[in-house]
DNA sequence: CGAATCTCCTGGAGGC
DNA sequence: TGCCTCCAGGAGATTC
């Protein structure tokens, strides 16, 4: 499932496509996590793609009418062809652009979304409550303790919340507090300000490790171009169960917290 | 309001 | 080979 790394990593893949002109839009399955709009067959064709940006794990491609808003959901991936070819099964939705290019997703759990934002995107129901980007200078310990202070919930719950800060994922969650040696099930606002510091630090570290290593390492995720960009990523704990901590020896724990699998060193993530 | 649970969906793995 | 069950997971919706 694609995490914050892959979704930029994606984006980054699809910046050939700015400037060029829609010709057609094909919707062969709209039924994703919300209808796609049928009404993009005929806004798009002639626009020109102005823009591709990102927030959370939304990808946000500006047009002069609004902005398209992407999301893969947890099977998603987005291809750029040089030419139409033919769609696969769960080919469910296609930009061609008057160039040939062709921008398609491809989704087989269809958890993904594609929709349309006609006024200010920041006011979108999906966009105006979400928490600071995670490499935001104002995403920083003081931050982290101010938003936990009234949170009783588990702290990997907590940051995978993305009203607290956005992007971080169930793998992630658990490779940030292993680094940041915080035990996985600690009360948020539990949590000291020496142990937020050390976690705003170690999230940032591994969201950028993962994107400099071109995404993360699930079997699902290609990047923009259709290739496996990525490669396997080694973790500390995520999918490690039984297998020896990489630092203490001690072995990796796996317990369900919020219905996700989360990994765990007992014995260099003190309660 | 916060917290916990439910839900969407398909493919792959494992058991028999 | 086939059928069944379980699991994976982003994040909004629902419930308490």
């Amino acid at each position: 499932m694609p995490e914050l790394p892959e979704v930029e990593t994606t984006r980054r893949g699809l910046l050939p496509l700015v400037g060029k002109s829609v010709k057609s839009v094909t919707i062969r399955h709209a039924t994703l996590r919300w209808p796609i709009p049928p009404q993009l067959v005929t806004t798009l064709p002639q626009q020109i793609l102005r823009g591709i940006t990102r927030r959370a794990k939304y990808i946000l491609c500006e047009f002069d009418t609004g902005t398209l808003l992407l999301h893969l959901g947890m099977s998603g991936r987005l291809c750029l062809l040089d030419d139409n070819y033919p769609p696969v099964k769960h080919d469910h939705f296609d930009i061609e652009f008057t160039d040939g290019y062709v921008l398609r997703l491809h989704d087989p759990r269809r958890f993904g979304a594609v929709l349309w934002l006609d006024n200010k995107i920041n006011d979108h129901v999906l966009l105006n409550s979400l928490g600071p980007e995670p490499f935001e200078e104002t995403f920083n310990a003081k931050y982290l303790i101010e938003t936990f202070s009234n949170k009783t919930l588990a702290i990997k719950n907590a940051i995978m919340d993305g009203h607290v800060v956005v992007g971080v994922g169930n793998i992630y969650a658990s490779e940030s507090l292993f680094r940041a040696r915080i035990h996985p099930e600690i009360p948020a606002n539990k949590v000291s300000l020496k142990s937020c510091e050390r976690l705003v630090t170690e999230i940032k570290s591994t969201l950028s490790d993962a994107l400099s290593a071109g995404g993360s390492s699930l079997r699902n995720f290609f990047g923009a171009d259709g290739n496996p960009g990525y490669f396997q990523q080694e973790y500390f704990v995520y999918g490690r169960t039984d297998k020896p901590c990489k630092v203490c020896s001690a072995p990796i724990k796996c317990i369900r917290l919020g219905q996700r699998s989360t990994f765990y060193c007992a014995t260099c993530q003190k309660r």
